[in-house]
RNA sequence: GGCGCCAUCGUCUAGUGGUUAGGACACCAGGUUUUCAUCCUGGUAACAGGGGUUCAAUUCCCCUUGGCGUCACCA
């Protein structure tokens, strides 16, 4: 039985792709219900878009969802380096096999040329592809060309005619024509392998069994495939992961919105929710639920449960999920990890006490379940912070209510809690004891509550004034009950 | 345009040669309630179209249509 590892290869552009976010964790969950290895290697022949220091940003974000690699640029391991640039003779030493068996060879056309021929088969409506118009220059035209300091790549030699037919494990066998198939670029000028040769080697070098990658793969698929065939390698199982649409069906993109998984995590979506999410984009569950954490996703997963038509990504559920795991979070760990977003609301207050833990952790705890995104906590909670609330008198007035009948009850709300002591301040006894005078004395609740919570939040959306007086401490509170009745 | 992939509620999806086509998000209504949110109950909503195969097709095959991807010395 062969071994099962498999890999995950981003190349180094200075954010992980929401994608790429889909990828790792099939890799993931591939890894964990097969039993393997899981790789991390770095893609990152392409030395014109390299982003210094965008490796530590990637490794820090992969630490961060919770991945974690058997080997790697960092975990070492036996079949490094796990960086394609540190690889150069390794791709050398292949392209001499390659060039020896003559299924690759060198190509002298400059970039002018190519272009003006792609443009001159674009006007006659052909499709654009190399003429092959190096392909079978002579050994000694060859060697001339490089002694005398030509530059050139080395290109794939693919086969005239015939098919190409290649094995996704989702979708089974699809067919090509070899006829459409370009002598790609297999060794660039600068001496740096293309991704796709790279790949190739890089894969078989490293005992790579399964393949997890984009669905946009797929057309450069049969290359990949012959490639292997030319150097006599068992390729590994491919498996195409479905594309991931943006709402309106396009390519998920910058414009669209965020597509760095780093943009997520600073909004304040949570890792749970994100991987619960990207789990669904793309395979379900036998059972109803769809509710997992990566640690029930990888007792359930089976990469056969895939899907392979495209998802879009639905920020609406994400919120959903987003808001379900706050909801579910220990306070302790949700204070913890939001503080960071309400440091700029603290400012706002130079009141010692409201800058405790114990403080903010009951401010927290008064917007735990109305929170989607734990950067709406500053927002949400502003009016605990600020010592004068702004809002228009009418907000006070509950539906059709006079002002005198609102600021009357205000001032009974004001003396009941003026009776309550210190220690007997808690959010269950002042609704007690306000829930029952009102009870006793037949009257209705939204007539006194709800002027009370304006003036307590200044808002109309808000938690109830009971866990707000009881956050607010007795002192507060009457100070903001008398400034609403100072408006009348 | 060539090639390729895909096609069940608005979205993510389950599902079967014979089902009241199931669930989740969103939406709507009701309940709880002082608002919002939560929570509970209920509801609207889908097999793209046309041909076959078959006693029977949402399901299998073909075509059309549509969506998307890809056509670089980028990955």
């Amino acid at each position: 039985m062969k071994k099962i590892r498999t890999r995950f290869a981003p190349s180094p552009t200075g954010f992980l792709h929401i994608g790429s976010l889909r990828s790792v964790l099939f890799v993931h969950l591939l890894v964990k219900s097969l039993g393997g290895k899981m790789i991390l290697r770095l893609d990152d022949t392409d030395q014109k878009r390299y982003i210094k220091g965008s490796e530590e940003k990637l490794y820090e974000t992969l630490d961060r969802l919770g991945f974690k690699f058997d080997e790697g640029p960092r975990a070492g391991g036996d079949y490094g380096s796990y960086i394609q640039s540190q690889r150069k003779e390794i791709y050398n030493k292949y392209i001499k096999k390659l060039l020896d068996k003559q299924k690759a060879y060198y190509c002298f056309c400059t970039s002018e040329r190519l272009q003006k021929m792609r443009e001159d088969q674009q006007a006659q409506k052909l499709p654009p592809r190399y003429d092959r118009c190096c392909r079978d220059l002579s050994e000694k035209k060859v060697e001339k060309k490089i002694n005398s300091g030509e530059k050139f790549v080395i290109r794939q030699k693919m086969p005239l005619a015939g098919e190409v037919i290649v094995n996704d494990e989702l979708r089974g066998e699809i067919k090509f024509q070899a006829s459409e198939l370009e002598d790609h670029v297999l060794i660039k000028s600068d001496g740096m392998p293309t991704y796709q040769f790279a790949l190739i080697v890089d894969d078989h070098l490293m005992e790579i069994s399964h393949v997890i990658r984009g669905e946009e793969w797929i057309p450069s698929f049969p290359k990949n495939i012959l490639l292997y065939k030319n150097f006599g390698w068992e390729p590994p199982k491919f498996i195409h992961i479905p594309l991931t649409l943006n709402k309106g069906g396009g390519k998920l993109s910058k414009r669209q919105g965020d597509v760095a998984v780093e943009d997520y995590l600073k909004k304040g979506y949570l890792v749970e929710a994100l991987i619960n999410f990207c789990a669904l984009l793309g395979w379900h569950s036998k059972c109803d639920s769809e509710i997992f954490s990566l640690d029930e996703l990888e007792k359930i997963f089976t990469y056969k449960d895939m899907n392979i038509s495209p998802a879009i990504f639905d920020i609406e559920k994400l919120n959903y999920f987003n808001g379900y795991y706050i909801r579910k979070m220990d306070l302790e760990k949700l204070v913890k990890i939001i503080k960071p977003y309400l440091e700029e609301t603290i400012k706002k207050t130079s009141d010692k006490k409201k800058q405790t833990d114990e403080f903010i952790k009951n401010v927290v705890s008064t917007e735990q379940e109305r929170l989607k995104k734990l950067s709406e906590i500053g927002e949400l909670t502003e009016f605990f912070f600020v010592d004068k609330l702004d809002y228009p008198k009418d907000m006070l007035l509950w539906k059709k209510q006079e002002e005198t009948d609102c600021k009357k009850n205000l001032e009974t709300i004001k003396n009941i809690l003026e009776k309550i002591s210190e220690n007997e301040w808690t959010k269950k006894s002042i609704e007690n004891i306000i829930i029952k005078y009102l009870k006793n004395n037949d009257l209705k609740v939204g007539d006194y509550l709800w002027p009370t919570r304006v003036a307590l939040t200044g808002k109309k959306q808000s938690p109830g004034p009971f866990e707000v007086a009881f956050v607010l401490g007795k002192e507060e509170s009457l100070n903001k009950i008398q400034n609403a009745i100072n408006l009348f």
